[in-house]
DNA sequence: GCGATCAGAT
DNA sequence: CACATCTGATCGC
């Protein structure tokens, strides 16, 4: 969470991803990317109506961000404040003070920040000097020093402060897995999951509302599959992402929002269950076998009664009673009710087995085979999973393609380009493989991207009006390619290597690039060292899959999330790692002093003992993983 | 009823 | 550990 206030020393007439208190008073306004965090006070009717009395304070951010920002309809309000600027095009911007008249000017550069579609850092010059703001960002080794416009004149510009995202500036984090690294682990876990059958499936348990489209684009191109999703409406112009997504339900992959993690069964805690759909491949006696544990008669030493659970508010009216599908979603406050090691999701059509499990019982698990712990068979054809809505706002309206046109040139910053305000994800998000060693050889530049830089994966996109190819090159492009995906929370990510990685693959990107200024002796160095080094280096996160779990499952999504409910079917298999793959770096930035690399034999050491769902003490001290 | 804030959870 | 939420409870307007 970011501690940053919105307002920086050499500037504070602007406030940047903070909309609230002082910041009320701001004279301009600035977001990075559309995190709520980052979005603090943004809707507030306190906002709203300082944007009402005012004639000229707007909101700047990139075009991506602008259409995320306005596919929301609690945003909409900034419609016509919304100035969208093309990342990497020095912009001036007025600062006036409408109650004295008094006016400033500032220069705001839009620098990719990798972190999620849109996601940009600042970079600020004016009166007090050259500040640069940089939000969350996820850049790989060597990318912030191809960036021309930090530049200036062969070194790096003359940077008064940088306000900083600090989210892992910690040495514990000595570590980190590049953005291929995560994918190539993810991409092979998936493979191994879903090319068991075609009801194999996984399910990706994204946390954040953007920031993950980079994993789906690269799921989607590499199984050819669409990614099911919730919703994808913020995606409607923006076709490279949304090719790659359905709202269908009958495919393998799976990112739509988490199954309420709701117990129904332990919760009504019946004495009997009878279930109506016994999945193709086990047998009423099987099924009956998996659900008994969650009866009364299973909990001996339960009551052998208990209330329906409370309301947890009281039914307006009859009608429509059956939306109220949170009716008992409040436990009672018995005893009774304690979280049960299984979930049960009903579904009317379908029955679905989800057991969340270490306590399952082991003979059960494997004699079903197919019904392993955390896991539930489904069927294509079934309508198995009661998908949430997405992360984004709930009430959000659907809204057409065509009604997205509106946007189109509505509002025209005097320094805007004339393009329109189409966004331009692609300028955030880039293959990285695209990049080859000229081109990190040759610095970019705005033109020489249009186009012919334009990521293969979205090339089936080419004929898109909104469609318009990347215009910079800059590699902050590469760690998110098409999404930010949100690879910093690389805990959310399965943090694996594979030596099936295909050749030619993006890991090779940073080899051969080699940019002489950086290596002076600049702050631009420094930043190498003290900004990206911590985000580019092996993490132990490397070893484990910490938080972000990629557990594989029959039946039920493979799901990405919390690593102490892996179960023991649940290994992760043919997954070798390949610690030496970041040594290629341009910039050979020293790990932490402490900092070992882990030999691969204990990698898989490891590795086995998480998919037993063992516990993996991290030891302070050097380079020791140790055993609970 | 809404928003802010906090705690708790994922 | 941290992230980016989401949900619920409480309080104030």
């Amino acid at each position: 969470m970011s501690s940053f206030m919105g307002q920086m020393a050499e500037y504070p007439t602007i406030s940047i991803d903070r909309f609230d208190r002082e910041n009320l008073k701001a004279r301009a306004y600035f977001l990075s990317h559309c995190h709520k965090d980052h979005m603090k006070g943004l809707r507030a009717p306190t906002l709203k109506r300082r944007l009402e009395c005012s004639l000229k304070v707007c909101l700047y951010c990139s075009p991506v961000t602008k259409e995320l920002l306005l596919t929301s309809p609690k945003y909409r309000f900034w419609e016509k404040r919304i100035i969208s600027i093309e990342i990497e095009t020095p912009t001036q911007i007025p600062l006036v003070d409408e109650a004295s008249g008094e006016k400033e000017e500032i220069v705001v550069t839009l620098l990719p920040a990798g972190h999620c579609p849109g996601s940009v850092m600042f970079l600020f010059q004016g009166n007090n000097g050259t500040v640069l703001y940089t939000g969350d960002f996820r850049l790989a080794k060597g990318e912030a020093a191809r960036m021309e416009l930090l530049h200036s004149g062969g070194r790096v510009k003359d940077i008064q402060s940088v306000y900083l995202d600090t989210t892992f500036c910690d040495p514990k984090f000595y570590q980190i897995p590049s953005r291929e690294e995560c994918l190539s682990g993810i991409v092979e876990l998936v493979r191994s999951w879903i090319t068991r059958s075609p009801y194999h499936v996984v399910w990706l348990n994204c946390k954040a509302a953007y920031g993950y489209e980079y994993l789906f684009t690269n799921l989607s191109e590499e199984f050819g599959v669409q990614i099911h999703v919730d919703k994808l409406d913020m995606f409607r112009n923006m076709p490279d992402i949304l090719h790659h997504l359905t709202t269908d339900r009958s495919t393998q992959i799976h990112a739509c929002r988490h199954p309420k993690i709701k117990d129904f069964l332990s919760h009504i805690s019946p004495v009997n269950v009878y279930p109506n759909v016994i999945p193709i491949g086990t047998t009423m006696d099987k099924v009956v076998e998996i659900l008994k544990p969650l009866c009364r008669s299973s909990q001996s030493t339960e009551p052998k009664y208990k209330p329906l659970g409370k309301l947890k508010r009281a039914r307006k009216t009859h009608l429509h009673s059956e939306e109220e599908d949170d009716l008992f979603d409040d436990p009672v406050p018995l005893p009774l009710r304690h979280k049960a090691p299984y979930q049960l999701t009903l579904h009317p059509d379908v029955f679905v087995m989800t057991a969340t499990s270490q306590s399952q019982p082991e003979q059960q698990r494997q004699s079903t085979g197919y019904l392993k712990a955390e896991s539930m068979q489904t069927f294509p054809w079934a309508n198995f999973i009661d998908c949430e809505e997405s992360n984004s706002e709930s009430e959000e309206e659907l809204q057409t393609p065509a009604s997205s046109q509106e946007d189109v040139g509505a509002v025209t910053h005097h320094q805007q380009k004339a393009d329109g305000e189409v966004p331009r994800w692609e300028v955030f998000f880039k293959r990285n493989d695209e990049i080859t060693d000229d081109g990190l050889e040759n610095p970019p530049s705005s033109t020489e991207a249009g186009g012919s830089q334009s990521p293969k994966i979205f090339s089936d996109s080419d004929g898109e009006s909104t469609h318009i190819s990347s215009q910079n090159s800059s590699q902050s492009t590469h760690i998110s390619e098409q999404g930010s995906q949100g690879w910093d929370s690389q805990s959310d990510t399965v943090l694996l290597s594979s030596q099936e990685r295909k050749s030619g693959d993006i890991t090779s990107l940073n080899k051969g690039s080699y940019r002489p200024r950086i290596k002076e002796n600049t702050p631009a160095s420094q930043m190498e060292q003290n900004v990206l080094c911590p985000k580019d280096t092996y993490s132990d996160l490397k070893h484990r899959d910490q938080d972000g779990k990629m557990v594989p499952s029959v039946g039920e999504p493979t799901t990405l999330s919390s690593g102490k409910h892996i179960p023991q079917e649940k290994r992760l298999l043919d997954l070798s790692t390949n610690a030496g793959s970041q040594s290629s770096s341009e910039f050979e930035i020293p790990s932490t002093p402490e900092a070992e690399l882990p030999k691969e034999e204990h990698l898989h050491y490891l590795y086995e003992k998480l998919a037993r769902g063992e516990n993996i003490v991290i030891e302070k001290r050097k380079s020791s993983l140790l055993d609970t």
